[in-house]
Parts: C-alpha cells; sequence; structure tokens
DNA sequence: TGCAATCATGGTATCGATACCACCATCTGA
DNA sequence: TCAGATGGTGGTATCGATACCATGATTGCA
C-alpha cells in the first residue's frame, strides 16, 4: 500500500474537460448553473479519472464544513444507535455529515473531545452526553456553533434541548404499578456518579412514592465486565433478601430488567404474579417475541430527525427545550 | 442563535501571544519545539480567546486530514459497535478521528456513501459492510488510500482483512451439536440478499452436515418492523412444524435465538432437553445471567484495534487476510 | 577566540477549492 | 439600431493553517 498515488485535483478535471477550474467547481455543485455541453465535458472528464471533490478545500474557501459533530455517551447501548440514524438521515437530506465520538459516560472524557470536534469547525454539535464539566461548558457557550442537547431536558441548556423527562418517565411507571394494585415497590439502578438519567428517573418513582407507601432503592456500585443482565440478576435477588414482601421491581433499563425477568425464572417466581418486572427503553428483547416486558418507549429516531431538522433550518431561539414524551408499552411482565 | 459569532484564528492568537502563526502552530502541534517562555505565552492567549485549532485549513495545508473515514453496515445492532470503540479508541491515540456512516445493509447506499467520505480525503478508509457494488469497487481501488475490511475475509479484499471466517464458525458450531450427540439439526436465517455473512454460516453448517444427516434450512423473509426476536420465534414454529423431530436449531445471531429460547418457554419446551438452541455474537443477553446461550464470540474490540493499529503504522501489504478467530461459548442453552 | 552546530523564530509560498467581480455573447424591447 | 438584461465563463484573491527556507542568537568544542 505504499505506492503513494495522487488524489486528481479539480484542475486536472478542469484542463481535462478544457474548461476552468471554477466551472468544474459549479458543475458539480450547482448544476444548474452552467450549459448542457460543459456539464456533460465536466461529467465525462470526473468519471474517466475518478474525481471526488475535495470537501476539506470547499470547507476552507466556502467558510462552510458540511459537517455536524455529534457526542453520544456509548455506542453500545442501542438506545442512541437510533438516534443516530435518524440524525444522520436527516442530515444527509442536507448534505451534512456526521464526525462521531463517543464518551464512555465520563465528562472529562467529553471535555476533551469536544475541541477535536471543534477542530473540523462544525456547523451544529449535537451532544447526548448528560452533564459538562465547567470548562466544556463554557467552551460550548463561546463557540460559534448551535449545540443541540438530545435525550434529556436540562434545567439551563446550553442552547437548544430535545427530549423527554425522565422524571416524569419514572414516574409514569410508578404509578402504572400502584394503578394495578401494587404497593411495596422497589426500585434499581446503578450507583454512577455520571448518569443523571438514571437518578432522574429515581426522582420520579420517589415522586409518586411520596405518602403511599415506603420506597425501596438498590443502587448497584459499577463492576468491571458485568453487563446489564448481571446487575438486574443480582438487583432482584437483593431486592428479595432486604424485603422479601417486593410486589413489583422497576428496572432503570431494559437491560437490567431482563437479568431480573431470567433470575425469577431460575428462580421459580412466577411474573408478574409474584413480582412484577418493568424496564426502560423497549429494546428489541422486550417485545411481545420476547421477554414480554412492560417498559417506556421512547422514539429515539424522532429525536434524532427533529435535530436535524433544527439543525437544517437553523431555527434555534436560545433556551428551547423541545419535549418530544415517551410512551408506557404495558405487557405480560406487570 | 443567529448571532454570527466568529471563530478565533491562529492569527487572532499570534497577534495577543505577540508571535508569528507559525510559532502558535508549533506550540500547539510540536510544543517541544518552541522555548518555555513562548509556550506559555501562547497557551495564555490559548485560553484566553477561547482557540481550538482549525484542522480543515491544517489539513489542506499539511496534506493530512487526520480522518479515517468508517462504513458500517448498521449502528442498530450491538456487534458493530465493539468495533467502532476499538477502531475510535485505537485511532485517537495517533490523533485520528472517525467519519461515520451507516450503509443500511444496502450496497447502493454503500456506494453513494463512499464518495462522500471520501470527499474529506480520510487517511484510510474501513467498512464493515460486507458487499461493494462493481462501481464501489472501482471507486476504491483507484482510490489513494488503504482500504480495510472488517468482518469478514473475504476471497480478494480490496487491501486489507481483519475478520474471522464465518462458514468455520457456522462450521464450528455444527460440529459442537453433533458431538454432543444431536443429529436432526436445523438452521434459521434471514433470506437477505446481501447479506453475505449469514449465508457463509449457513454454508459452514451445510460442510459439516454432508453425509452425517439431511438438512434442514429455514430462510425466513425480512418484513418491515419485524425484530430478530420475532423471527426467531418464528423461525422455531416453523421448523417444528416442518420437522417435528428436530432436535437442535442453529439461528444466524443472537437475537434470533433469543426469539426462539422465548417461543419455547412460551410453549413449554425445555431447552437443551427437548430442543437445543444457539446463537451467534454473544450479545449481553446470552450470558448466564440471561438466557445462558450457547454461542460464537467474536472479540470485535480486537478487530477495531487492530484495525487501528494497521491504520498507525502504515505497514498493510495488499492482499493481506488476518484472521483473528472466533470462539464457541458453550452454555446451558445446548 | 573563532567557527560550526544547534536552537528559536519568522516570512512567504502553498494546499484545493470557492467568492467576487469582470467579461463576452446573445437576446429583448423601444 | 442600440441600451440594458441575461446567461455562461474565467481570472484572481481568499479561506487558515503548515512547509520550506532564511535568519539571528546561543552554545560547544578545538
Amino acid at each position: 500500500m505504499s505506492e503513494a498515488r495522487k488524489w486528481v485535483t479539480m484542475g486536472d478535471v478542469a484542463a481535462r474537460a478544457g474548461v476552468g477550474t471554477i466551472t468544474v467547481s459549479r458543475a458539480l455543485r450547482t448544476p444548474g448553473k452552467v450549459s448542457q455541453t460543459t456539464l456533460a465535458k465536466v461529467q465525462k472528464a470526473v468519471a474517466e479519472l475518478g474525481y471526488v471533490l475535495d470537501e476539506t478545500a470547499g470547507a476552507l474557501s466556502s467558510q462552510r464544513s458540511r459537517i455536524v459533530g455529534a457526542l453520544v455517551s456509548t455506542l453500545e447501548e442501542s438506545v442512541f444507535a437510533t438516534t443516530l440514524r435518524g440524525l444522520s438521515e436527516g442530515l444527509a437530506e442536507g448534505g451534512l455529515q456526521l464526525l462521531l465520538s463517543a464518551t464512555q459516560y465520563d465528562p472529562e472524557t467529553e471535555a476533551a473531545l469536544i475541541p477535536t470536534l471543534l477542530g473540523r469547525r462544525p456547523e451544529a454539535l449535537v451532544l447526548t452526553s448528560d452533564r459538562h464539566t465547567p470548562d466544556a461548558r463554557a467552551l460550548l457557550e463561546r463557540a460559534a456553533l448551535p449545540v443541540l442537547e438530545l435525550w434529556d431536558l436540562p434545567e439551563r441548556p446550553v442552547h437548544v434541548a430535545v427530549g423527554f423527562s425522565n422524571r416524569a418517565a419514572g414516574s409514569a411507571m410508578t404509578r402504572h404499578l400502584i394503578d394495578t394494585g401494587r404497593r411495596r415497590i422497589a426500585f434499581v439502578g446503578l450507583d454512577r456518579a455520571h448518569d443523571s438519567r438514571g437518578h432522574l428517573r429515581l426522582e420520579g418513582y420517589r415522586d409518586c412514592l411520596r405518602d403511599l407507601s415506603d420506597e425501596r432503592v438498590l443502587l448497584l456500585p459499577p463492576r468491571r465486565g458485568a453487563t446489564g443482565p448481571d446487575y438486574g440478576a443480582q438487583g432482584l435477588r437483593e431486592v428479595l433478601r432486604r424485603w422479601p414482601d417486593t410486589q413489583a421491581l422497576i428496572c432503570v433499563s431494559d437491560t437490567l430488567a431482563a437479568g431480573a425477568w431470567c433470575e425469577a425464572m431460575r428462580a421459580g417466581l412466577s411474573v408478574p404474579d409474584r413480582i412484577a418486572l418493568t424496564g426502560f427503553g423497549d429494546f428489541d428483547m422486550a417485545g411481545s417475541s420476547g421477554l414480554a416486558l412492560t417498559t417506556i418507549r421512547i422514539d429515539g429516531a424522532a429525536i434524532g430527525r427533529r435535530a436535524a431538522e433544527l439543525i437544517l433550518s437553523g431555527d434555534m431561539e436560545r433556551g428551547t427545550r423541545i419535549d418530544l414524551g415517551f410512551s408506557l408499552i404495558r405487557r405480560a411482565s406487570s
């Protein structure tokens, strides 16, 4: 691979087509502005040379990078993947590309990645991470681009937020269990310092339980190499050990709920008669062909598409928070 | 958001620090090449102005974009996510960023996306998609960059391939079932025209079964909105209807196997006594806290890291195929 | 002490495209 | 017939950084 071939330039194409470089540029960017005959000549030369327009140079001279930076918490949970699909498809219609990085749920990593994204002079920055260090926040506020925070509705967004209320979702689930006659309801989550979303769902649970019943909250310390189902299984065991008469278990995510569900099967506990289980996210396995899990569904693709629309229209009032809501899907597990 | 703030330039920083622009460039790129005092002055000015180096301009003048393009089949299956993490972490050490697009398993989409990636003049292109149109292949072969194909070992790679043999994996799983006494073994997959991987696993199954037993292959037509578990559940039902005495079912992926597993539970069929189930991918739910599924594990992160190493070292012989293998994880489902 | 080597720094050309302005040919309408 | 509008095309400056070469200051060693 060391044969250092060179990239063809617009000048090469222009020479071959017998026109000026600017005409080549127009033929490729705004084909309507050149005559049919020149357009054909240019296209022929482009095809023969295998030319691909150099966006790097284009970005510099036009001062438009046609790039949108995205910083997600992780790629390994499917929740963000649908958002990215919606976002990326929406942006593609406007000729924008996604430059992607993952923070692994660490605000320090996020703070380190933001400058690397800004270095590409993106036209907007999309974040699905929920917490920023003071430095990062300052950098975002000074930067000359729109910042969109997704999957959450922070009190004080940097610019614009598109998401839903995790707290309301936590309440809605708790309310559902109360409405179906449960009173001794536990909550299991992870004790991750920077996972504000899980904590917000917990707050929702607390809001709803107030005065009705006692709290049964279990926050598990993260362990290296452990997966969602591991925590879920462990969570169910510990909850039933500490509060044996628990009737329902709200899990902070579907993967935890799935682990709890499997653990219940193994222990011979009937779901939902002995214990009801709920999750969050409506992942594939939660469907009726799978575990039939009661859960909260977020339309991740819609969040992404909405963000793309906002970016393309440029219509962003500072401080806007767009609530796309959620839906509670009741299935056999409750 | 319409307050059109301007980006700070290196010239602004240089003026503020009282040095030349080139010195600012050196202070940021190769801090060892400037004196302590100027370095401090520059860093102070950078901090005060909130300057972020413009990589767009840098790419043009240095003829190094510091970008690697990646084209994955989908972001919505966790298998590629770990590869992307390994790749992105590895590249970050060399100061390279990932520009990502998803083909949605469609070679036409891939062909359309390749030029948009090449437009950024990436230093390498990574593909996890397995099939290219003739046009796309021609473009890749002419382009002046290394092309890495991941997750597979094509007969004739464009340049370099890093992956494993899906065919061998299909054989290994079939062999495992035979070795544990099963003879009437079925295979269920999806009838997706462009999913060469699934077909390769099926070939492996056929290789191994030859002469020993009859083939029981079910390829389900894709339906809009259907999920892996849906196909798995349907697959188990149809297989048992057509071949009631089937002893083991090899599913083309874990999500299918999970659906089959749940369907077996619902139908009261004991796994593995009445029917053994196997998957592919070792996703979270396959672990012992979850479904305890016998499956094939691929070290996706290792594939990504290896690709990153190759890119950073530049040490790529044309035609190289690197086989990172797989491991068969036996769990309770077989 | 003197000369070469090294270090720190700056000036200027350059990367490959696009913006802006200028130009020419053709067309329109009085 | 000619002024003015229009459509198609090209020349040149420019975007913001880095490469290359040149310069002056400092150091090392005989």
